[in-house]
DNA sequence: CGCAGAATTGATACATCTCAAGCTGGGTGG
DNA sequence: CCACCCAGCTTGAGATGTATCAATTCTGCG
């Protein structure tokens, strides 16, 4: 259980007033009497990457934001077949209330900070004040929507556009934190092994590092290293991407 | 706009205490009052089967429940290809509290009726009164499990797999509305055609009649008809289906 | 009866998977 | 400091599952 080489920044007890997700986690919405009240069932909790956070089955006694780094939700069936079925990033939220067991696999893929509260004080919480499940309940309908996106992506596109895809969406969340020029040029470093990039997209492995060469190939990509993507023209990846052109970029 | 065949049930204005689906749908726990609340700003629409109740990024100026029959959300690609990403039966909800346009089509697969509530007034009801809210979000969260298990099915399953899967299904809401015996001969009747089938399924519909015919001739199914299928063997059908064994039957 | 929509079946093409062999880069121990 | 090692990745050749294109065959209904 000892360190590797970057310890990850250290929470041990932030002030909710100084947390990075204050203001689009599940605790979006709460004034100072609120958030006094989930601070007192909230701890911190540091994983490394790689390391899986919880088994599907396990009895799960927590709900948590993600603060920092990359967590994934994957299924797996009895034959070793895998999909990945949540990605989630900071401010995202982990667990379902009312549940006793978790649902699915979840997994640090970076090094992962995490905004935990106990269960059942979170539900009653839920229970005397509106905000954190009017928060939720908007939460979870983003999420069903990027679900519903997916679902698309999984049954109808081409390995080719499932690839562009997947750097669209990454690049559109990078975007959405730090802004950068719209249109032009754009670089992203990928958060995910082409093992996970396959677990996402449905496709093995070796499909996904082909299409990614082919992209590259033809120009719609450029790499360096193992991770690191430059985008010389961003709407032509999305053209190969497949999606409703309509943008919906600030939308 | 005439009727043809089977006119739908005529619902001009049911009693809330009256309706089919009170204790089920989003105001499954609303008390009097909110019941009454919800009752002024409701009105039935009834659709025909094959109709299309709602175009993506038409105006949505109302969200809905529907009483009964059966619909659809399905996603379309600008080239045509098709993927289904909601199957709504009685109960389920319909749009978004908060949005403007709607994001999918919406179909009728069967003869319908909805229970629509217009949106602003049903947006304040949520701010005011808890229990709409505290629905929605359980109702929104078991959409988003199944929305999940449905991407395993699409990144990971075979046709075969993904027909059990489908028929499983079917039939597993079909007996948690008439319980039936548990595991021997199960009987259930298809409310998709195959078209809608390889929509939800992300096949073509030749695989979908394919693999059905394959079912038919390993004994796993036994068809009369189009779409009125005996299962002799559940638990059977349920390993074709791949799916973790486990059962959760009655969770 | 005969039509039209729905479904089945066949032959072939092709995208992706599978199995297998190398490559690459960064960390480690000698 | 260098050689090795190994996880992550790339590339190749061939197998296979599903899509595509094209006839038929059903079935309910006017």
């Amino acid at each position: 259980m000892s360190r590797t080489s970057t310890a990850p920044t250290k929470f041990t007890h932030v002030a909710c007033g100084d947390c990075p997700i204050r203001h689009r986690a599940v605790c979006a919405r709460c004034d100072d009497t609120e958030l006094k009240q989930l601070d007192e069932i909230k701890y911190y909790r540091s994983f490394q990457a790689g390391q899986t956070i919880v088994w599907s089955g396990d009895r799960m006694d927590f709900v948590a934001s993600v603060v920092s780094g990359i967590a994934t939700l994957t299924q797996t069936m009895e034959d070793g077949r895998r999909q990945m079925v949540g990605l989630l990033l900071p401010a995202d939220f982990v667990g379902r209330p009312g549940r006793e067991t978790a649902a699915y696999d979840v997994v640090a893929t970076t090094d992962l900070v995490m905004c935990c509260f106990r269960k059942k004080p979170f539900e009653d919480i839920m229970v005397t004040t509106p905000h954190v499940g009017q928060r939720l309940l908007e939460m979870t309908l983003d999420e069903l929507d990027a679900a519903r996106e997916w679902m698309l992506l999984l049954g109808r596109k081409t390995a080719r556009e499932k690839i562009a895809s997947l750097i669209v969406i990454i690049a559109r969340r990078d975007l959405s934190l730090k802004p950068g020029d719209a249109d032009g040029r754009v670089v992203v470093d990928l958060p995910l092994t082409r093992e996970a990039m396959s677990e996402y997209l449905g496709l093995t492995l070796e499909t996904v590092s082909r299409q990614i060469s082919a992209l590259r190939k033809d120009g719609i990509i450029q790499i360096e290293g193992k991770r690191h993507i430059t985008i010389p023209d961003f709407d032509r990846l999305i053209e190969e991407a497949g999606d409703d052109s309509d943008g919906g970029f600030l939308a």
